[in-house]
DNA sequence: TGTACATCAGTGAACGCGCGTTCACTGATGTAC
DNA sequence: TGTACATCAGTGAACGCGCGTTCACTGATGTAC
């Protein structure tokens, strides 16, 4: 059965949407076309109407997650006021590394959910995580007042301590809260006035 | 044809060993219980009088991988003299997110190389990896010589950028080779005595 | 020590299953008159 | 504006393929006498 011009543009973006989201939380082989059309309320046999290939379903999805994510980092770096902004970003990296943020993996940052796969995927893929993190990263150094290279190697710190706490999050409740806990301990001398003791 | 029981043993440590590098390289979907068996130098039938399934296979590999990370770090953190541990931990730290290291996928410590996956494999192998990685982080925090705090953290970043690094190394040379260097410069200043203009 | 037999590591065909992809079909939409 | 027809988004069965796993079989090894 046909469907409007304006319905099907809408089901695309609702596939898109659906896919960011099944492929952070379960990475890309881990989620099948079928399981994205019905996502999005449709049957796995319209997929190829909207896409060529599951790599370009992937590829949309990257863009899309990347989009969100260099947008919020870029409004951290757009606020003048510059002790407010070291306060926002000050809260954005202590967000970025909390249990909450751990848990919710369908909502993560582009970097940590795709970071172990996205070398192993198609070419369209990679170029559309390799673009997006050159966008994030140069929004993130701007809002950080840091050195490009401090500013790259605080996100290192983050990445890796949300990834290794997410690794163990099922196994090894309470190293996994210590590695959270010690990203976000340098978080705060650096960006805000509390104590060290905390 | 029936083989020697020291042979059969053999054989069974030759897949393990093929599996700690094959999975650290492909991804433990990556790589098919018959691509496991070949590399060995077997057919694929025999596989399960050695394993009772795929996920055995993993966590064993896990094991293995995990063994010799930590004897690596742990014969630092057994130097005596305090100067020689502080050189060979910064050693060991740079040649961590180094390109060598980045481009050896094969190779990669086990933590880069399966924290994305290991949180969505079985329970079996979310726990060896768990094991393997408290294991690794005692000694870890031994040989950096710092609080654990600071040294979870110092571990964070090296695992971040090289995460990021190796994401981004197909299509980005630049920028991976960019967060390689800014994880680097921070091992300098803090154990060596050389300027921060490095 | 030598012989006869049971064991079992390894082989390769076969299984069932889920996946990405294709296809004939449907029927509402868009368009030409 | 109304009518007739072409278009094409969506459907669901079917495809080929690779995977993990099973199985009957082989023949050298290990063992009991």
């Amino acid at each position: 059965m046909r469907v409007t011009k304006q319905r099907a543009a809408e089901n695309r973006e609702r596939v898109i949407d659906e896919a960011a989201k099944l492929f952070r939380a379960k990475g890309f082989d881990g989620v099948g076309v079928a399981e994205l059309m019905a996502a999005a309320g449709l049957t796995h046999g319209g997929f190829y109407n909207h896409f060529g290939s599951k790599d370009d379903v992937e590829a949309a999805a990257l863009g899309r997650v990347f989009e969100h994510s260099v947008a919020r980092i870029a409004a951290i770096a757009g606020i003048e006021d510059a002790a407010e902004r070291r306060r926002a970003f000050a809260d954005y990296c202590e967000r970025y590394v909390s249990t909450t943020a751990r848990d919710a993996s369908a909502a993560t940052c582009p970097m940590v959910a795709f970071a172990g796969d996205v070398s192993r995927q198609a070419a369209p893929v990679r170029e559309a995580y390799a673009e997006g993190l050159a966008a994030y990263l140069e929004a993130f150094v701007l809002a950080s007042g840091l050195g490009r290279a401090d500013a790259l190697r605080k996100f290192a710190t983050l990445v890796g301590a949300l990834t290794l706490a997410r690794s163990v999050a099922g196994s090894d409740a309470g190293l996994s809260e210590e590695v959270l806990g010690a990203a976000r301990e340098q978080s705060l001398p650096l960006f805000t006035s509390k104590a060290k003791a905390l």
